[in-house]
DNA sequence: GACAGAGTGTAAGATAATCTTACAACACGT
DNA sequence: ACGTGTTGTAAGATTATCTTACACTCTGTC
């Protein structure tokens, strides 16, 4: 098992991060909004510290997903490709995260030919 | 509204011991299993303890079950983004390997012509 | 009834985590 | 350059968890 515990706190902090952004909020509003201190948002997303089940359910309701997705259950090689996506998109020089979303948005919507 | 943080730990924590006890484990069980001190298991299920997201990960491996379930967030909760993100999802894996990758090397190679 | 064993709840001191409060680096627009 | 917003990070104070016990409640057995 490839899992170790640090790498599994990178995943939920990356998956945070891409959500949080994908819901067009800053760390500082987040914040406020769970009511957590601003340093343990930033650490949390960078898995170098932890986040209690009862605060990812919060941050799931805030940026509407599920915590399975944010725990990197399920859909694995849909959420890989998903995190390769948006890895890629992000070395797009001069796009704003809103206009990233639209390109994946777009890019997704061309599979749906093939798709029934 | 004054122990809402409580009330929810004693959700997930009630959550967690009917699910244990479907799987027909015990605390002790669990402990060794996840590797975590069996105290924990028992105040985790009492609402006295934390759960770490991560375990909670675990717990749901262990029991069968999704962390969405455990945390109280039903089914019964469809969300409009969520469902969009699914469907995107879904579309992404209609992709076939080499196409994605056609993609990725376009996005990134309109990075670098800009390149900071 | 008495006993043994498993399962669970709980307490106290040691240990490890997070929180508070700063400051600094970076990007962006004026 | 300047001010603003965003994010990363550090040090001491604070709060949580872990370790190691002990006690209680069930069952099943003698």
């Amino acid at each position: 098992m490839p899992d170790d515990k640090a790498e599994k706190r990178k995943l939920i902090g990356s998956r945070l991060a891409i959500a949080r952004k994908r819901a067009g909020l800053s760390q500082s509003q987040v914040a406020m909004e769970l009511k957590l201190p601003r340093p343990s948002v930033s650490e949390i997303e960078s898995g170098r510290r932890r986040v209690a089940a009862d605060e990812l359910a919060m941050f799931a309701d805030l940026y509407s997903v599920d915590m399975d997705w944010l725990a990197g259950r399920g859909e694995e090689n849909v959420d890989v490709i998903r995190d390769r996506l948006q890895l890629a998109a992000r070395k797009v020089a001069g796009l704003k995260n809103e206009d990233l979303e639209k390109v994946i948005d777009l890019l997704t919507s061309l599979g749906s030919k093939e798709d029934k």
